[in-house]
DNA sequence: ATTTTAAGATACCGATCGGTATCTTTGCAT
DNA sequence: ATGCAAAGATACCGATCGGTATCTTAAAAT
């Protein structure tokens, strides 16, 4: 029974899972090979070396991500109901975590910022694409009449990511969701502010 | 010349840009003894262990950090015009940092989170004296009748600061302070909408 | 059934890690 | 000036790091 597509997708969803909590730089082959049962031989056999191991686990957990929101997305109709039903995903990530670790994008923007311009650049990549899914959700709100016209949207995407990545890091500090629960509530209320109900 | 205070002071200085910008974890004592250099040696005569020199070095972060945040509180007279000097330090993180690699709480936050009980809790510590902070400005500020006083204030404390931190972070991330500027703009509005001003 | 190819395991490499024992040097007390 | 305690330097330790060369084994092709 061996299947190599099946070896690669087990270690990059451990590697996630370690990458996430421990940090890229912080987790050795050895913690990979004891999470996946493969042996080193197994895991240079299908990445080239650690760095680029770090860079497609990256893009992994980027895609678990992106799918998880847009599936939220999807399900609603109108923009405000699309813009909440994110910021409740983002809650999950305390209360009931979809990936071990919390966001993966503030995860990888902290360790790389400053020292890791490989990972940085892919992790400005994941931000643009959070910001643009926001974006699309105003624009097509202000397209159907849901979202008022005068709606500054890369303002107001700018804020809203900043908010929960913000509440975020404090709701894991602390270990319990009143941080991001209080967050969430002011931006329902930013929400009403742009929105049109009748 | 020998002065173990100015020792152990430049070690901590030291340590504390290099932990900032590269991480605890990721920062060898081999780092510290070519940013400083002092051998290991005297690394180890004035810190016990490499754990003991992280803490010592959060704590001293904190405390600049903290002292660059009080004196900008103190020269202002207002709760708002204490508020919106928090808002311009945050923003000199990103336009002329105060400190290399970014906001420490942030930093070690989600460095520790999940991995470094000890160090996490240092970073609880550090959040709640700043949340204290624009507590107590909140708090004077009603007492002045600068504030409305149906300010929720750990909710209002919670939503500027993780706005912030998350702005610092997008900010940091891309590499320009478009992010900060908005987010700032965001939260002088909130000011507004519960500033007595006559 | 046999050959072939690649997936994965094993064993090893030099470099670097945090840590320590020991030695030298400095400054201060007498 | 001399002795002493502490500051700092040097040299080393075992463990672990990322990485590689080589071997075994399993599955597919013939």
């Amino acid at each position: 029974m061996r299947s190599p597509e099946v070896t690669k997708e087990r270690i990059l969803k451990q590697s996630g899972q370690l990458f996430n909590t421990q940090g890229y730089k912080a987790t050795s082959l050895r913690d990979i090979t004891e999470a996946t049962g493969f042996t080193k031989g197994a895991i240079y056999r299908h990445f080239s070396n650690k760095d680029e191991l770090e860079i497609e686990t990256l893009t992994h957990l980027s895609h678990q991500m992106f799918n998880l929101v847009r599936n939220r997305i999807k399900e609603q109709k109108t923009a405000g109901a699309k813009l909440r039903s994110i910021f409740h995903y983002f809650e999950t990530y305390i209360s009931k975590p979809p990936l071990k670790g919390g966001c993966p994008l503030m995860n990888v923007a902290i360790e790389a910022d400053d020292a890791h311009p490989v990972l940085r650049e892919r992790a400005v990549l994941i931000l643009d694409m959070l910001r643009d899914s926001v974006i699309t959700i105003l624009n097509n709100g202000k397209r159907y009449g849901q979202i008022n016209q005068a709606v500054d949207v890369q303002y107001y995407s700018t804020v809203v990511i900043a908010s929960l990545e913000g509440a975020i890091m404090m709701s894991k500090l602390r270990g319990n969701d009143d941080d991001i629960k209080r967050v969430i509530a002011h931006l329902n209320q930013f929400i009403e502010e742009i929105e049109i109900t009748e």
